[in-house]
Formats: structure tokens, sequence, C-alpha cells
RNA sequence: UGCCCGAUGGUGUAACGGUAGCACAGCAGACUCUGAAUCUGCUUGUCAUGGUUCAAAUCCAUGUCGGGCAGCCA
């Protein structure tokens, strides 16, 4: 291996990514502005993680990396109506998954149960609550971040706004509320004194009213040309459990008011979120400033979300796949979430790479899907252990070897790794070759096998096909071959140069396994621009055959990487059991073959 | 419609007033006991029009196109 490859080989995680983003961050850092930089990962326990997910949390937990900071998990937990704790252990399971050997020691996580703590800062009431360093204690004692741990703190906070005239109980009827702030009107309930205010907000908490006949809204300016400052919600009404507090709440803060406070709450300096986001900065500053904050306030900063060709990002549209029985679940290996891409085979490391490559700014385009394969491809290449095992089998026997007889050769474990050593691979008179490794009429650069051609079998003899075996409906069903028997690895023709080489098992030897082909989910790299996605859907997506493997395939384990050769990286799934194995294609290799054009 | 944001090869991204570079994709070739990997070479780009400047992808203005927001969702 060259110098260049070795260094392009290790650059990821070497090099440090750039972006105006890390370059804001990197210029607080030289200003000293904050004695630490810390950020944060706030998704809502709502559905589970994707790609899209997965680019920022590298961005945060890189950010943390890069600038010696700490990134908070936060669950985003502030409406108990579509959030569940199925979710809130997906996440941590898809995070801790992410950034393992990477960013772990920057997660921020808290000790289990804390709640944010009541201190004086420069003689002014405040609260806070610390991340604690996983490293420091069992996990069993930690737990992320949650949103709804602070409803107490934010409770307070919104009836500090009250007191200084700058909120207001509302009785406008959902519909009102939309109409009046369309057209810039004042709500009649905008002028109630103080003492009004807080003894309506008081009783909306004590669930005195039903859900949606009054609320919260911050008083700022019904006729600001941004919607958002319009007087906007910061508490609704909701009797509901949360999975989170249970009972104890009927009123919840509006993504608004609780996102900016939390992120004070937990001393964060750099909030980090998706372009939908820059209309409500206005807002989240706002509240901040509002409120006379005494330590340092948080800044909001924004980067376009991840689109990616022939998939659907959005989580509504995931759950209706999931819902619909379109997919197998959440994790589902054809499913964007980083659940279907880890069971699907792909690594952390491929993903972090994508991640860096596909960079990050503020314009809005769609990344092609070759990217995220040259990422998965170019780490599997690196890793996995290649084997012999045919997906359509062609039984071939060769008529000049002797039945019964057994050779084991030598089969190197992974040529990018020459470390990795060699395992012996059975050979014997009848084998299993690849149906599409024979053609009885081969088109134009045909490099396999044909009638009375040549091939060579990977790791073993040339063989040259003298005889086409078919049943009653004229299809192949058999191939008499015979092998120079001296054109073995050492042996005296094993110079001699064929063209094509292909792969093999030895039938007696061969270990069945259930294969799971999987392909992209849709067929247009757009499955939602217009209509119903799922009427894009690819038909074709999984196909499951069983194919004959070398026996070493037996003892194959979860965490290891398998490329078949010729055709594919594969990794076992989770539905494999002593005696059944069950591999998922992760990706195939790359085939220019297949892209020559039909020649007649 | 109002407000906000954006625009660099086919795609994604760099260049921070001074030689338009990288990755993916594509094409051609070398090598090959994987039609993979690896290696070599190549094609293709600053949305438009003005302005500022010795010098503009970069600054300004206008326009065009694209995206976002207008939930008691996040």
């Amino acid at each position: 291996m060259s110098l260049a490859t070795t260094a392009a080989a290790t650059a990821p995680a070497e090099i440090r990514p750039s972006d105006f983003i890390r370059d804001i961050v990197a210029g607080h850092v030289a200003e000293n502005k904050y004695p630490q930089i810390h950020t944060r990962f706030p998704p809502e326990p709502n559905g589970y993680l994707h790609i899209g997910h997965a680019k920022s949390i590298c961005l945060n937990f890189g950010i943390a990396r890069e600038f010696g900071g700490i990134c908070n998990l936060r669950m985003d937990d502030t409406n108990p109506t579509k959030e569940d704790v199925e979710y809130v252990d997906s996440i941590q399971a898809d995070v801790n998954w992410l950034i393992s050997n990477w960013a772990d020691d920057r997660l921020g996580y808290k000790v289990k149960g804390a709640l944010p703590a009541a201190l004086t800062t420069n003689g002014q009431a405040d609260h806070f609550i610390s991340a604690a360093v996983p490293r420091l204690a069992p996990t069993a004692t930690l737990e992320p971040f949650y949103a709804s741990d602070y409803f107490a703190e934010i409770y307070g906070y919104a009836v500090e706004l009250i007191k200084a005239g700058k909120a207001f109980v509302c009785d406008l009827t959902p519909e009102e509320t939309d109409e009046y702030r369309r057209h810039a009107k004042e709500s009649p309930f905008r002028h109630r004194s103080v003492a009004e205010n807080l003894d309506l907000f008081a009783r909306m908490r004590a669930g005195e009213f039903p859900d949606g006949t009054r609320t919260l809204r911050a008083k700022i300016d019904v006729a600001s040309p941004n919607i958002w400052l319009r007087d906007p919600l910061i508490y609704r009404i909701r009797h509901a459990d949360h999975h989170h507090t249970g009972s104890a709440w009927c009123i919840y803060p509006m993504y608004d008011f609780a996102h900016c406070l939390s992120d004070y709450l937990e001393g964060i300096t750099h909030s980090i979120c998706t372009l939908e986001f820059e209309v409500h900065r206005p807002l989240y500053d706002w509240i901040l400033t509002s409120l006379n904050l005494p330590r340092p306030l948080p800044h909001q900063y924004e980067f376009a979300r991840l689109s990616l060709g022939y998939t659907v990002m959005s989580k509504r549209k995931l759950m209706q796949l999931v819902q619909e029985g379109l997919v197998t679940g959440w994790d589902d290996p054809r499913m964007p979430t980083i659940s279907g891409l880890r069971r699907r085979g792909v690594t952390p490391e491929a993903l972090r790479a994508f991640a860096y490559n596909i960079g990050i700014t503020k314009y809005n385009g769609i990344t092609d899907v070759a990217v995220l394969e040259h990422a998965i491809r170019e780490d599997l290449n690196k890793r996995a252990f290649r084997r012999l095992a045919v997906l359509r089998p062609l039984k071939v026997v060769i008529t000049n070897y002797p039945a019964g007889q057994v050779e084991e050769l030598n089969a190197t474990n992974n040529p990018e790794a020459p470390e990795t050593g060699t395992r012996p691979v059975p050979f014997s008179r009848e084998l299993y070759i690849e149906q599409d490794d024979f053609r009885e009429v081969p088109p134009p650069k045909f490099f396999r096998l044909k009638p009375g051609g040549e091939v060579r079998l990977k790791y073993a003899y040339i063989i040259k096909c003298e005889e086409v075996i078919k049943d009653a409906a004229g299809n192949v069903i058999e191939l008499r071959c015979t092998a120079d028997l001296d054109s073995k690895t050492g042996g005296a023709t094993a110079g001699r140069k064929v063209k094509g080489t292909i792969h093999w098992v030895s039938a007696a030897h061969a270990v069945p396994a259930e294969v799971r082909l999987y392909d992209r989910l849709f067929t247009v790299p757009e499955p939602d621009a217009d209509g119903d996605f799922k009427t894009h859907l690819n038909p074709h997506s999984k196909e499951v055959i069983t194919a004959q493997c070398e026996p070493s395939l037996a003892s194959a384990t979860p965490e290891s990487r398998y490329q078949f050769e010729r055709l594919a990286y594969f990794a076992l799934d989770q539905d494999s059991a002593p005696g059944k194995l069950v591999f998922n294609r992760t990706i195939t290799l790359k085939d220019n073959w297949a892209k020559e054009p039909p020649k007649s």
C-alpha cells in the first residue's frame, strides 16, 4: 500500500472538517467567548432516527469532539400525544451506536432523575443542570436529558413573563387565533391585567379548563412581518399523560418556548438546527432576552437538512411505511433509518464518512445516493472477509477429477488486510458455480464460462467446459468440465492466463443460507416530489433466495462483514439462529460489466 | 400574498477581493486468480444584468429561479 493510499484511508478521521458553523465556533473559541463549547442533539421521541439525524449527530458531536466540548442528548418531549418510550430507547441505542469509539466521551448525559438545580448567578436567581461525563459513572445511573424534566422551571419562566407584562392568557379558539394572526389583529384578551393572567394561568395548570379553551401567548408584536412574532402561543392545555412526567401536568409548553429555555438550562452555547427554524430565531432570542437571564445566552444556527435520492426522509412518511406494512419495521434494512442501515450491515464509520463527505451548508440540495453507497463500499472493502458463495447455483462436474477426493485450498481472507490470514476451502469433483457465469451463447467480451471455453476457478483450477446438459424444457442444468490439473496455485501451469476468474463452492460441502437481496426502496430519485410517494415503491426492493456458501461461513458472526466474492457485501441478520444462516445484502460490488451496453 | 433563506460542472461541496479546487458520478486506459479494489488520464461549472475595484464566485443594486414559514407539531 502506498503512502498516498494510507493517508487517504485515514484522512476522514484525522482531518478537521470545515464549514460555516464550525468557522463560527472556531471564532468563538479563538476569542475565548465561552469556557467550554456545549452543543446538543435534541430529537423528539416520536419516531426512529434516520440518516438525516445522523448528519446532525455527526455535526453536533463532531463539534464537541473537535473543540473539546460536550454534546447533550436531549429528548425534546413537549407533546405528550405524539411521544413514546419506545422511541426514547431506540434514539439512545442509535446515538450510542453511531458515536461509539468516536465521540462517546463527549456525550452529555445526566445523573438519573436529576433535575435543574436552583442557584444564584451574579446575585440573581437561576437554574442550571449540568452534564455528567458518561465515562465517570456506570451507564445504569445515567440517562439523557429531557425537556420535560424542565417543566417546573419553564412554568416559572412563563410566570415571570406574565409578571413582566410580556405574556397573557388568551381565550380565542384555535380558528379565531389563526384568523386574528393572519390579519395582524390583536387578541381581545391581550390587555388583561397581570393579576388576571396570573390567576388564569394558575387555573390552566390546575386543570380547570378543557383542552383548547385557553392558551398562554407571548405579547410581542401582532403586526410583525414575521408570523412567529405575532403573539405566539407558548403554552397549551393538553389533558394527556406524558411518557416521562406521567400525569403531573395538563399544560405543556410549545416548542419555541421550551427549546430555547432548555438550551439555557443546560448551558448550551451553540444550538444547531435545520433551516425551517430560521424564521423562529427572532422568537428564540426574544424569549431569552425578555427573561433577563443571568448566564450567557445560547444562540441558534441553522443548516440544510439532508435529502437523499431514491428515498423519503420525513418521519411521517417513514411511519406510514411501517404502519401500512410496506416494510417489516423501522429497522427494515431498506429503511433510511439508522437502525435499518445498521441491520443492513452499514457501519458507524461508513455513516460518519458519509456525513463528512456531504458537508454542511444552507443550500437545500438532493444528495446522490451514490455518495452514500461509495462511503459504504469504501469502508466494507477494508474490513470485509472475502468468502465464496453462490447465489443461483449451476452444477458443474469435473470429469477428470477423482470422485471422493477432497482438497483443502488456501483462500485469502482479505487482500486489503493480509494480516487477517487465510482459511481453507474444500474442493471436490462436483461444484456449484453462478448461473450468470455461464452462457451457452456468450455476448461479445464475455470473459466467463462458455461451451469449449476456459475459466479460472478462484483459488483452484482452470477448467474447460466440455458438455452442456439440459432438461426437457431446454434449461441448462449441469456442465461437464475438465480441469487443467497442474494449474492450481503453485502448480506447473499456475501462471497460465485465462481471461475470467469465477467463484464456486464444493457441492458436497456447501452450507445453505437464506440471503435477502435488498435494493433501493423507490424507483425514482424524488419519490415525494409529487403525488403519493408510495406509488413509486420498488416492487423488487427485496428478494429472498437460498444461497450455497463455503463451509467457513457456518461460523459467521454478527459483528463481521463479508464480501461474497464478485457479488456483494453481506452481514448476518438478527434472524439467524444456530444452524440457520440469514444474510442481508448490504450493497453490491460495483459492476462495470453490467453497465456494458447490450450488444445484439 | 407577506416575511426569511439560498443559487459554483450531472450531483454534493471548497475558494473568506488575487491561478475556480475536491469528492461522487461519467468516459478512456493500465493492472488484476474478484469485470471489485488500486493506478493514470479526461470531459463538464461561478443564475442574469448593471455597478464598485488595478482585480469580483466573493462586495452593492435590480431581476430570475429554488427552498422555508404562516399547527394549540417539532
